[in-house]
DNA sequence: GCCCATAGTGTCGAAAAGGATACCGTCATG
DNA sequence: CATGACGGTATCCTTTTCGACACTATGGGC
């Protein structure tokens, strides 16, 4: 926990997309990302919500990215001391800054799909 | 070499993020592919070209990472048989095709800076 | 009494990614 | 003859990342 990721910001004008790929890497914060931007209708998702809509993550896993994307200030986690305990995560104005990066993203992913198969060779 | 990647495309609408991130994902490949869509005048460069143009990467990385885009579709090889040997890099229309994303990459790490310090807290 | 849901944590181990370093062959230059 | 530029390979090793699995506490329902 606490990782050390980004540390040598020190190359040339390349940079700034690097930056930013490092931040939003980690195989499962994309999505966490596009859920948390596209998916809830108030901007708040519980624990086991995202859960649900990323079946093949794991527990620890998620908590994982979550907690990453908290400290790297894109995300807001509201613990309410109850009972059943209730966690919400929200994007912070920092999380919704990243909404064209991660509209970009889908966009490319759905317009060109997995492979460069045949398709436009070159 | 030849790693396998991008396996599991088999997740809800949030995959098209995570598909593209895969693909770009790579330490160099977003400063690479910023190079050679924004530096280069007509859209080649050598490969000691991209090296001077990022210092801390080691030869090794740098085929590396050139490779997998290749394998990706995303640039062209071109190996003129001569003497001193000289190897063209350039995007294919794959590539040029990630552009958008590229930008948006750029501009989001030009205005976010490095850290959510304390300017925009929440 | 037992299981379920909630939101996690801890430990372990495999695999992948990345870095350091050395080496290759050819030709031109000094 | 040695050195440098070119575009790489090969080998080794360390770090990072990811997944499996087990475990926690609390309270409610059956």
């Amino acid at each position: 926990m606490a990782r050390i990721r980004h540390r040598s910001l020190d190359c040339s004008p390349g940079c700034a997309v690097e930056a930013t790929l490092q931040l939003i890497d980690g195989k499962w914060k994309g999505v966490i990302l596009y859920h948390l931007l596209a998916e809830a209708p108030d901007g708040a998702l519980r624990f086991n919500g995202l859960r649900r809509r990323m079946p093949n993550v794991t527990q620890r896993m998620l908590t994982n990215q979550l907690r990453e994307l908290e400290a790297d200030g894109f995300v807001h986690r509201t613990v309410y001391a109850e009972v059943p305990p209730r966690v919400e995560y929200r994007l912070t104005a920092r999380g919704r800054s990243l909404e064209p990066v991660i509209r970009a993203l889908k966009a490319w992913g759905d317009a060109h799909a997995a492979l460069p198969t045949e398709t436009e060779a070159a």
